[in-house]
DNA sequence: TTGAAAGCGCTAACAA
DNA sequence: TTGTTAGCGCTTTCAA
């Protein structure tokens, strides 16, 4: 660096510059000199020595001292999907609302990297943490526990802390009516010709598969199989389940139910092996929502999380967090989506940028 | 919390318990005791004890202490899109490789959010940071450069620090062409029926148009109009500019370029007002890759930005930056996408998780 | 090969 | 209404 960086000023410098001591100067610069009784006009002088100084905080000063640093953890499975990157969005508007300093980490679902990563959010003496999608909350609960960081648990719930999640037993129900629904317009339909592509061991995949039978069993009645093939929670896996499935039958199934937008950019995967003409009548449910999924040329009906009120509901509960016996399962309403449907996002709600003026 | 959070281990604890001094302790847990030739047996035994305590450094303490964080930064302007997404994806691995800590924000591509979200990370500090897709870099740089934070500037080129950017002009040559040898397998095509959608005034839209307006001279001459459609950077903008185009011209252009995939959910959002079948022959191309975008119901061409690339670039930067009187300008080549592909992205690089055994 | 001591920049009692 | 003082937990000379 050419110029190179002038020491940053500190307290003892705007004390040294205004006569006040450095604890006035904190006060001032804190927010906390009403409750100091420091007199508006200094207050106001400090305010603009500082301004002109250029003076900044430093924050790990402040966070080693009081033991808090102003940071909120997000810890998502991945960021490279649209569902939990619209929980990173909406959790950056809301933590910088408050004032804070949002810090969104991804664990890959690889639980050792969770831990890692918890530890070291811990490290950084994080005040709050949102745990998105573990598949062992519990565990994590003892890291933060033991070191004394609320945490909530989104999307898959666990037993030691309270957990926000997706109704996935009614989302589930409505997306298995929805295209047995749509299915039925080209002709009748049998149980066994509808299938569901997913199905983990965790919480929200019981649910859906819960949801998925039941409505299957009150449209169609009992089938002699369970009509469910187990995928992973990646692309990759997934083609591999829709390619058994097809050399197996010769066909994909009259109608399925896709477990996320990772598993269904699988069966694009599947999918691009073969002539687009192979594969028209499909229909198909996808338990996420994507925009551009939305216009694929068969008839997919998605769910949409409710991502805002997800991440809402867990910040509040951070602050309220009492831990109870049995904690509580939040369970907050999805919404089905119809085949071309371009619902909004949280980009809509972004300031228009100074560029509209063209 | 029911069991009170039990004050957190120290190294003076430590030291208590084992009779080492603080010191000693200290130098064994961060790594540096070979250099300061402590005995292995010591450190052998300081890091058991610390492990059976359960032992975490405060790295609030060691920042203070040794004035850098561990943090690096990156700054996005989104997180909800899977360009931006897969770059936090590849930074956060590459950062975590290195043994840092990703802290990864987003700005809205406002710039007052940006300036504040930028010293906000100064303030914890951070020991360098990528500024992807800023309009105003220049300015950011300032607040970096008095910070001395390293900085490299990603997607958008500042003038005052090295940038490292996709091949935009490259880039948009080669799907203007794609595009156009699309539309003519149809018809013949003229000049004035192939535009672009999006073209801001920034350095990367400025590139794009160029390469444009060169493919399209090439292949079809000079046309009496500059056929290019300003859009703003959100999905709703877009679809305004598209509704006004339709207006105007009671049908869409024979082909188009649009300029981002989040100009291309604008599109989504104007034909979702219509029936599917009054765009039958549409020919599109967009300067972004998304898989599901990629089997829309019509030709999508696309072009996918090696955001690994990009984001392994830029890391090594940051170790490397001296600053130029002309700041280097790296190009990354991006890649030309046919319809219907599906390509494998960050998450295929994600670890096998656990419930592979089932 | 190790320990003692000073101090990073800030906050919070306690005094004045 | 403001200043003094003692740390927060760590790293880093300097001594031993």
């Amino acid at each position: 660096m050419p110029s190179v960086a002038k020491k940053k000023a500190t307290i003892y410098d705007l004390s040294a510059l205004c006569g006040a001591s450095a604890s006035t100067i904190s006060a001032v610069l804190n927010g906390s000199w009403r409750e100091r009784r420091i007199k508006e006009s200094t207050a106001r002088k400090i305010q603009q020595l500082a301004a002109e100084q250029g003076y900044q905080v430093n924050l790990q000063a402040r966070g080693l001292r009081s033991a808090r640093s102003g940071l909120v953890g997000l810890l998502l499975p991945v960021h490279d999907n649209r569902y939990f990157s619209s929980m990173a969005q909406y959790f950056q508007a809301q933590v910088r609302a408050r004032g804070q300093c949002p810090l969104v980490v991804s664990g890959g679902r690889n639980h050792n990297e969770e831990r890692q990563l918890v530890q070291r959010l811990i490290s950084y003496a994080i005040d709050g943490l949102l745990i998105v999608g573990s598949t062992n909350p519990d565990a994590l609960h003892e890291i933060c526990e033991n070191a004394g960081v609320p945490h909530i648990n989104i999307d898959l719930p666990g037993n030691k802390t309270a957990s926000v999640i997706s109704d996935n037993y009614q989302g589930a129900y409505l997306l298995t009516q929805a295209i047995i629904k749509q299915a039925q317009y080209t002709a009748p339909v049998l149980a066994n010709e509808v299938y569901l592509f997913g199905g983990h061991d965790d919480h929200a995949s019981q649910e859906r598969i819960h949801g998925f039978l039941v409505a299957k069993k009150e449209m169609l009645g009992e089938s002699n199989t369970r009509c469910i093939c187990s995928t992973g929670y990646s692309p990759a896996m997934t083609e591999q389940a829709f390619s058994a499935f097809y050399k197996q039958y010769k066909q994909l199934p009259r109608a399925f139910f896709v477990n996320s937008s990772i598993n269904l950019e699988g069966l694009l995967r599947f999918l691009a092996q073969y002539p687009a003409s192979l594969f028209n009548n499909l229909v198909v449910g996808c338990y996420d929502y994507d925009p551009f999924a939305s216009f694929l040329p068969f008839p997919l009906f998605m769910i949409r999380q409710d991502s805002a009120a997800m991440i809402a509901r867990g910040l509040e509960l951070l602050d309220t967090q009492a831990t109870q016996l049995t904690p509580t399962i939040y369970r907050i309403t999805p919404q089905l989506v119809a085949p071309r449907t371009a619902l909004t996002g949280p980009l809509d709600e972004l300031q228009s940028p100074t560029f509209l003026k063209d």
